[in-house]
DNA sequence: CTGTGTGCAAACTCTTTGCATAAGT
DNA sequence: ACTTATGCAAAGAGTTTGCACACAG
């Protein structure tokens, strides 16, 4: 067991997550691999194939504790399925519509959105993040 | 039948859609009542209670026809529901975590937010529309 | 008439749940 | 030991589909 799956173990303890095998290696292949869009599914093959024994069950509870712990955010978008994003920071997606899927708002010439005039959160609320969907279709009329 | 439902005539054949009783219906529901946000299964009672003859089906066929036709808009949230918008200009809403419930953000001493340094739709796309949510939680820690 | 639209029920997809078993501390 | 996590299979929610019948133009 290297450097980096200590780390991991003092990561998730952090947070009040026994670090089992399962979470262990479900974060290994959430976080050792640059910022990355996840679905549940999606992540149960990877380990069914990197031969990781887990169940989907599993799967979709530690998701949704890593979200809790804010080692990971859920994106807004509508699709059936839920994505969950590696990078917490605020920064943006584009939303294919005609095939639902999500990239993140690539670097360009002037640099990132920028959301001005935020209200502020509702009374006895606040705020979690701010995501900014930029919805995009294919040009030719249908 | 009054004025009313005759621009709503209009308004369906503009968009190439037979005004059917269904979808006149439906069109009045949602339409006439300032702007709302609206999933298929609400709807679908509410007209069941209006004795609006109509199916679930026909429901979720009729609110994609409207948001094809920009009649109507799907709001980006990552819950299990679709909640369409009548509100198609851009404006923006917060998503209230613990309870799956969307609002507009209300007019503020500042103003609506702003977004500046919008990125170009990838080559080959238009921007349908642009999303902001605010994501927001109750204060107490669980 | 002719082409669309509608209704119903079944099918589908993604996600959650309940409970017995296993693993972590 | 004691608590928490996991796995399985079943249930659940929301949505879509296929096809016969009905309605609009």
């Amino acid at each position: 067991m290297g450097v980096y799956s200590q780390n991991l173990q003092k990561r998730l303890r952090n947070c009040g997550l026994r670090p089992t095998k399962q979470r262990l290696a479900l974060a290994e292949m959430i976080f050792s691999r640059g910022h990355r869009h996840i679905a549940a599914e999606e992540l149960y093959e990877e380990a069914i194939k990197a031969n990781v024994p887990v169940s989907l069950a599993t799967v979709y509870n530690t998701l949704h504790q890593f979200t809790e712990a804010k080692l990971l955010r859920i994106i807004a978008v509508e699709g059936s399925k839920t994505w969950f994003d590696t990078n917490i920071a605020d920064h943006h997606h584009f939303y294919f519509e005609h095939e639902s899927k999500v990239t993140d708002i690539p670097e360009n010439p002037a640099g990132q959105p920028v959301i001005t005039n935020l209200p502020p959160a509702p009374e006895g609320m606040e705020i979690t993040n701010v995501d900014l969907i930029v919805r995009v279709r294919p040009k030719r009329r249908r």
